[in-house]
DNA sequence: TATAATATAACCAATTAAGTTATATATTGC
DNA sequence: GCAATATATAACTTAATTGGTTATATTATA
């Protein structure tokens, strides 16, 4: 299952998208507005500033960024960064088929399955996400 | 994620697909050729049989056999039947938005996500899958 | 130099998943 | 009738995962 974490990632991300360019919010401030613990905020942070989408700056005045644009970021890449390899079944798990075999037929279908979900989730940036919540709103 | 009792569900209704109508096999040959532990099998039988799809006669000389064509169980319906409703975020195990929402865009992103995926296990039956496993072997 | 902010790791409780164990019940064949 | 064999069902165990908390260190500003 795709995990709380990854999607409070997608949240802070799309938040910080909603705003002009550079725009610097405090982890406070980002799960005050969204409705996320801020001890998962503060946890989730660095794992996205090592992904390279945002920067943050220690101290009084300090808060975070995105520091590339959220057009080029989808959110496969979120989920795959906070939760890992995203499986539907523990099958595909594992980079071979179980069982020494070389070919497995229900395998194929979890993986085509697997692939159709993932490319939805390709397809939708953190800047289209933050549009269309900004729409919602 | 779908779990590996839902996956042994599949592999018993395709064995049992396997061979021709009215065979009957026991619990322990079931687990046997497949490499599902065999209290696995006994434990998932009596959901099996309640969905309609097989039928169990007690006793020496007894065994399961299936009860309805392979042809019309897709695994989508396996799947709900041992693990409940499937779904790929914890968000969508609610009916309803969280937050009191009347509408989430996210939300309405992972409910596409998985409706890709689902229609994938729809359009495969229990006897096509029986089917490519024998090609294969 | 006090304060405010991020960085990082360690920890905890609840749930889920996978599998085991135990017992009851039914049917067949001798 | 009775032993043997098979399913029916529930309870239990173990390990992993999830969601979240706590504690501490580090950095930068005013």
């Amino acid at each position: 299952m795709i995990t709380k974490k990854a999607e409070y990632a997608i949240i802070i991300l799309a938040e910080l998208a909603t705003y002009p360019n550079d725009t610097v919010l405090t982890s406070r401030e980002i799960a005050a507005s969204r409705s996320i613990p801020v001890n998962l905020v503060i946890q989730l942070m660095p794992l996205l500033h090592k992904a390279g989408w945002t920067t943050g700056t220690r101290g009084a005045s300090g808060g975070i960024k995105l520091s590339i644009d959220p057009a080029i970021i989808t959110l496969r890449e979120v989920i795959e960064k906070v939760d890992g390899t995203i499986s539907i079944t523990r099958c595909l798990l594992s980079s071979q088929p179980c069982g020494n075999k070389s070919h497995c037929s229900l395998r194929d279908i979890w993986i085509k399955a697997q692939n159709k979900m993932l490319s939805v989730l390709e397809e939708v940036s953190i800047k289209e996400l933050a549009q269309a919540i900004a729409r919602d709103n």
